[in-house]
Order: C-alpha cells, then structure tokens, then sequence
DNA sequence: GTCTATAGACGGATAGAC
DNA sequence: GTCTATCCGTCTATAGAC
C-alpha cells in the first residue's frame, strides 16, 4: 500500500521523522502537528513524510504501532510468566497489576530512547477524539484486554465483573495521570518537588492496589477483600 | 476588550454557540474543530462568534469559564461546609475527596443541561497540550487545589505531603477517565454493558478512597491508615 | 531517496452593507 | 446583531526534476 522502502536497510530518515512526530504529538497534540513541523524537526523534505509514510493518518498510526506492539508483547509475555508459574493456581491480582502497569511504567521511565515520551502520548490519547486513532488504539489493545481482565475475573472470582472492569478502567485513567505528571505537576505550582521517576513505580501500585482492592460500595453485596490477602 | 454584548441581555445566539462548541470540542479536539463547524452547528453566521467572543482562543476560554468557575465554587463551599461542620477537629479524608470529586460527579450526571459534556471536556483537557488552555487551568484550579491539598495534609499528618499531593494527582486520572469511560468504555468491546452513571459515583468514591488509603510503598516509612479508619 | 514547486482545500479573522 | 464576501495564511498531498 505505501510506497516505503523493504523493511531491513532503515534509512535514517525514516526514524528521525517518527522520533519528532512523537514528541511533537505529545507537545501539540495530532492537529496542531502540521507535516512541516514534523520534517522541519527532523531534518527532512516535506516530501519525505509522504514517501516513507503516505498519509498522516499513516504516520500517526506507525507512531503508535512501533511501541504499542511491542509494549503488549512484554505485557503478554509477563502475564504467560506468571500463568506458568502458578500452575493453574488463580494468580494473585497484585502480580496482574504489575505485569499490566509495571510494564508500562518501566517504558515511561526509559528517557533515553523515547519511552517517556511515547507513554506520555500513550496516556493522551486514550481519550483522544480522532475517530482513525480511536479505532487504531481498540485494535491493538483487544487482546491485552481480552487476557488481563480474564486473569482478574479469575483472580477475584467474588467481585462483579463490572465492577473489576470499572477498576480497570480507573487504573488506568491514574496511570496515565501518573506518567503526565511526571512533567505537568507544574499544575500544583510551588510545593512540588520529588518527580523521582524511581519512586513513580512504588507510589502508583500502591494507590493501584489500594483501589483495587478497596470494599465495593454499600449497595454491592460483598466486598473484595477476601480474594486478595497478601500486602494487606 | 471583547467588542461583547452588556451583561444582562444574554442573545440566545451567544448561549447557543457556547453550547455547540462544547460538544464539538469533546468530540473532535480543539484544533480540530474549526470556527465553521461551530457555527453552522449552531445555526449562527460565522462572523457571530467574533462578534461576541472576539478570537477562537477567546471562545475557548468562555467555554470553561462559564462552567469551572461555578464549578470550583461549589467545590469551595462544600468545604467551607465541612470546615464550619467541624470546628476545628481534622477532617476525615473521605469528606474531603466526596467534597471534591462528588461535586465534580453530580456535575457529569447532569446529562440535561450540558454538565456531562462539559466534565468529559474537562477530563480530557487536563492533558491538553494547548498552551493557552494550560495557564487557563492553572489559574482556575489554583485555590482550589491549595484549600483541598491542605484539608488533606491536616487530615493525613502521618502521610508524606508528597504522597498526598501524587495520590490526589492519581484520583484526578481515575476520575477522568471515570467520566470519559461512561461514554468511551466501547474500547473494552462487548461484555460492558452497566454505564449508569447512577451507580458511578459510589464506584468511583470507594476507588478513590482505597488508593488514597493504601499502605505506603515499602522505601517509605509509616503506613497510611492511621489518619482515618472509618469506613475500614 | 531527496528535492522544489505548486495544486487545491480549508483555516481564522475582518470589512462593510443592512 | 447579523449577514455576505473576501483577505491571506497554512494545511496536506502530489507532480516531476535530479
């Protein structure tokens, strides 16, 4: 369909445009990134955007596809870990946690080749109105999804699958406010100080867990804490 | 500055363009969105939205103006309320959090007069790249942040300001995408079906609270719980 | 693979009649 | 207050030389 080059020689060019459409994207957002921001950034012809990619919509979506693939490969592979050991024994939802958010956290805090910056994008885009990202984004997470919530269904086999779902979902809006704030905590001007992406990880599952385990609301019956002891 | 009608008059057509935009902006981003499309939703000319606002910025800016504001007032009297309520004793943290974000639910579950587009907007701008439409936030959440934070410092003694101050930080994620879920949760296709926006808020209140009352990460000394055991 | 030049559409903003 | 018409800038995408 695009014209690219075959996959292993790797020009140059190629890279140094997805590097400054990434951090442009997170600083600007997809509209305000015009092609010419991109290629200027990078040291390359408007026209080479094209050529290498085609479309925007394209090169947008091998932004996300070169991180995210691999991002939920890791997250797999934690979770396959994890299976194995157990032995068929219902996991704990603390390790689940860890091998779905520790993994990412562990990218963001990669500042050297770009990680930081992708998770950062990464959580904007969640709720990023694009229809084509919207979409883009659905696809790659279906099965990661599929598999995570399975082994938190099975895990904590007492609370309601709506309500796992729901705590899912809060874990990651916090996660995803965890890696912005890394650098938008500017917000809370003054007083903040201790941006120690080192500490990030330990702070975010705690409140991660603490969430996630807390006792379901009065009109629920039951409470969560009989599936998951350890940490308490 | 802006060449605005006198206060009192209130043009529908004002209303109606302010009202368009924010459904527009929710749906497609601020960029995204042009003045065009904003007028033509609201059956105004497209010269009308300069007259009354003077630049896209500007209308952005009334956007949130009309609602935040009003919103953080609320916010500010609930504590007031809890403060004069309890004469000098510490409060409990969970009066402080349902002050917070329980006024910023009730606004969500308002799907009638716009309140519900508005707080997926606002979750959604938190992240907002837009410089304009950062230093706006700012500025708007500036004492509301520092009365809340410090209720909670009084009400935590025991815990790290910066603990609290990354925590309150989470719960602000979790809410965000508590909001944008009720709409947005398609991405978990299939099985999610329970979107009640009525059975939101005490989901998210117990979340909330069990993160901000997790034990403290392990490098960390002292635990959390001793500064509130209610509901426990 | 990289460049210049340009087509063609759309953006925000404004002038000036009514 | 509302309209039409228009200025002028920027956008994505492409054509075609090198």
């Amino acid at each position: 369909m695009t014209p690219g080059p075959s996959r292993s020689p790797a020009p140059e060019t190629r890279d140094r445009i997805l590097d400054a459409a990434e951090g442009l994207f997170v600083e600007h957002g997809f509209e305000a990134t015009s092609m010419r921001m991109i290629t200027s950034s990078a040291g390359a012809n408007i026209a080479a955007v094209n050529y290498h990619f085609g479309t925007k919509d394209a090169l947008i979506q091998e932004v996300f596809g070169r991180r995210l693939t691999e991002l939920n490969r890791q997250r797999l592979a934690a979770l396959d870990r994890l299976q194995a050991e157990a032995k068929g024994e219902p996991l704990k939802p603390s390790r689940i946690v860890e091998a779905f958010f520790g993994t990412a956290l562990e990218l963001a805090a990669d500042t050297e080749h770009g990680g930081h910056t992708f998770m950062r994008l990464l959580g904007r885009t969640y709720t990023e109105p694009n229809a084509f990202v919207r979409k883009f984004m659905a696809e790659e997470y279906a099965e990661v999804l599929e598999r995570f919530l399975g082994a938190l269904y099975s895990a904590l086999p007492d609370v309601p699958r709506e309500e796992i779902l729901w705590r899912f979902h809060f874990m990651m809006g916090a996660m995803s406010y965890a890696i912005a704030g890394t650098d938008s905590l500017q917000l809370f001007a003054g007083s903040f100080d201790d941006a120690d992406p080192q500490r990030l990880m330990p702070r975010l599952m705690s409140f991660l867990l603490g969430g996630l385990r807390a006792p379901l609301a009065e009109f629920a019956q039951g409470a969560v804490q009989g599936g998951d002891r350890e940490a308490a």
